[in-house]
RNA sequence: GUCCCCUUCGUCUAGCGGUCCAGGACGUCGCCCUCUCACGGCGAAAACAGGGGUUCGAGUCCCCUAGGGGACGCCA
């Protein structure tokens, strides 16, 4: 039997961090199997779907690169194909008609609640004669589940779960205007689409049980359910509801890499061993449900912020250069051909000091910064008489460089400092600030050999001159700094 | 309230009856490297929820308790 998975959103919300473990785990699951992923959007709730979310959920899994091997179907397109099933079980006596209001439904639920009883639906229309049914209202189709025995699910990441028979009631499968709900539609669809393996989070567990009853009464196989558990907060509960509209883009606006968003999603709730590091094509390779947890995981920053750093050191230049430009250009920095060649000369330096691409545009900023440079506080300090004092004492030393390399650079400047007595730091953090503006950055000569002679020279003269943009810059810098990682645009 | 699921360091987890006075990773702390900040290297603190069984032997199997989560719609 070939593997078949999909992912299968309904498009009230973005897509969160638990669907898009889901759809992970489904993608990965058939690329390991040589399958087919699909991806179905259920839209058959017209009233809350959205074309905004809809499209949001899709941006979410291009981004993460979880492409589906069909164009996405939709749920609603085959309304009339699941309300023809229901018309079948109607005819079969495995349905039936129910006259039930849904202010009675709503009321009786309440007395049962009050009452400390089960709230399902007690059946009282199950064996209604056709003579005896009112006219006025517009009935449901329900299912005739049984009412003996159990329902078992054979959860590939559960195990065996059972369900009293007497715990599930007889639920609606079209509703009194004729539309089919989500329990029947998903069925439907399912067996349609010849899904294989039906990988989602497990707050669908008894829905697990309540399709298997309809699997049955139609006499159609049952998929393999694997209900995956939930990611929780850092406050331990269920991400989706209590967190927000945290999409999935607002990791991508904060600067994650999707291959450290994959690498993350997977080992939450999965484990292969120790290991922790697992390219893609490596998930491909090792996935399986059997690797699954059953217990809920929590969401943790700084596990996710540690990942994207590692994928951001083994990223090239020229794609790390391509990402953080956009980045720049936003703050009103113009970078032209000879900016691009200055980041990716000086990404080597900047790669291990980034987390993630927000901060790796702010840090490498100051190359492609306009004269005069706008200086940190820190940096400003650091900048006082005596250290001016020195920079101008070293400037003759640069200026008389002629091979501009690392090398020499660093050979001329200690030197300068052997000479004038201080210790390399002296020279150093002034430099520093003067050629970054600020007091942490790359190595200094590397700083240096990126930004070239003349430049170097210049930004220079303008520290000695004590030349700096009006403070009102210097407060746009500090509100990119910051600004930019609380942002959740 | 009813039903279902879960419970190993702060967090993610390894462990599938003995090799566990419980291993790895992130985070934290210390040291080293060092022109700053990182990276990196070395090291430290840190957990089997509690109680009963079963067994020669339990983190691993069973039961109970506690705690957490999820589901109970003519939503999906």
């Amino acid at each position: 039997m070939s593997v078949v998975t999909r992912f299968a959103p309904s498009p009230t919300g973005f897509l969160h961090l638990g669907g898009a473990r889901t759809a992970l785990f489904n993608w990965l699951y058939a690329r390991h199997h040589r399958g087919r992923y699909l991806l179905r959007i259920e839209d058959t709730d017209r009233a809350r779907s959205t074309q905004a979310a809809i499209d949001a959920i899709l941006d979410g899994l291009r981004w993460l690169e979880l492409d589906a091997d069909e164009p996405p179907i939709f749920q609603s397109a085959h309304l009339a194909r699941h309300a023809e099933i229901a018309r079948l079980l109607l005819s079969e006596g495995r349905a039936y008609r129910c006259y039930c209001t849904p202010e009675e439904l709503e009321a009786r639920r309440a007395r049962a609640r009050a009452e400390g009883r089960t709230t399902g639906y007690d059946g009282r229309c199950r064996d209604l004669a056709l003579a005896d049914a009112p006219k006025a209202v517009a009935p449901v189709i329900r299912l005739k589940a049984p009412r003996q025995g159990e329902t078992v699910i054979e959860d590939a990441v559960q195990g065996t779960v059972r369900f009293s028979n007497s715990q599930l009631d007889d639920m609606v499968l079209l509703r009194s205007d004729g539309t089919p709900t989500y329990m029947l539609s998903v069925v439907v669809d399912d067996h349609d689409m010849r899904v294989s393996h039906i990988i989602r989070g497990d707050d669908h567990l008894v829905n697990a049980a309540r399709q298997t009853q309809l699997y049955h009464a139609l006499g159609w196989p049952v998929p393999t359910f694997a209900h995956i558990p939930l990611i929780h907060g850092a406050d331990g509960a269920k991400l989706s509801k209590r967190h927000g509209a945290v999409g999935i883009e607002a990791y991508r606006d904060q600067g994650f890499l999707p291959e450290a968003m994959r690498n993350y999603l997977l080992r939450l709730g999965w484990s292969h061993g120790d290991d922790e590091i697992i390219a893609t094509e490596q998930a491909i390779a090792w996935f399986d449900l059997d690797g699954i947890n059953k217990g809920a995981a929590r969401f943790d920053l700084a596990r996710l912020t540690n990942l994207n750093a590692h994928y951001l050191r083994q990223t090239d230049a020229h794609r790390l250069v391509a990402l953080i430009v956009p980045l720049l250009e936003a703050e009103g920095c113009v970078v032209d051909e000879a900016g691009r060649a200055r980041l990716g000369a000086g990404m080597p330096g900047l790669k291990p000091r980034a987390t993630t691409l927000v901060d790796l545009a702010a840090s490498a900023k100051f190359y492609v910064a306009a004269r005069p440079l706008a200086l940190s506080e820190q940096a400003i300090k650091l900048l006082d008489a005596g250290a001016r004092a020195r920079l101008e004492g070293l400037r003759p030393a640069l200026e008389a460089i002629e091979v501009w390399n690392e090398q020499a650079l660093e050979e001329a400047v200690r030197h300068y400092a052997q000479t004038a007595d201080v210790k390399l730091g002296q020279v150093a953090q002034p430099l520093r600030a003067a050629l970054t503006g600020s007091t942490a950055s790359p190595g200094l000569f590397e700083v240096m050999a990126v930004l070239g002679q003349a430049e170097t020279l210049a930004r220079l003269a303008d520290a000695i001159a004590g030349r700096t943009p009006g403070p009102d810059l210097r407060g746009e810098r500090r509100t990119f700094a910051e600004g930019r990682t609380s942002d959740t645009r």
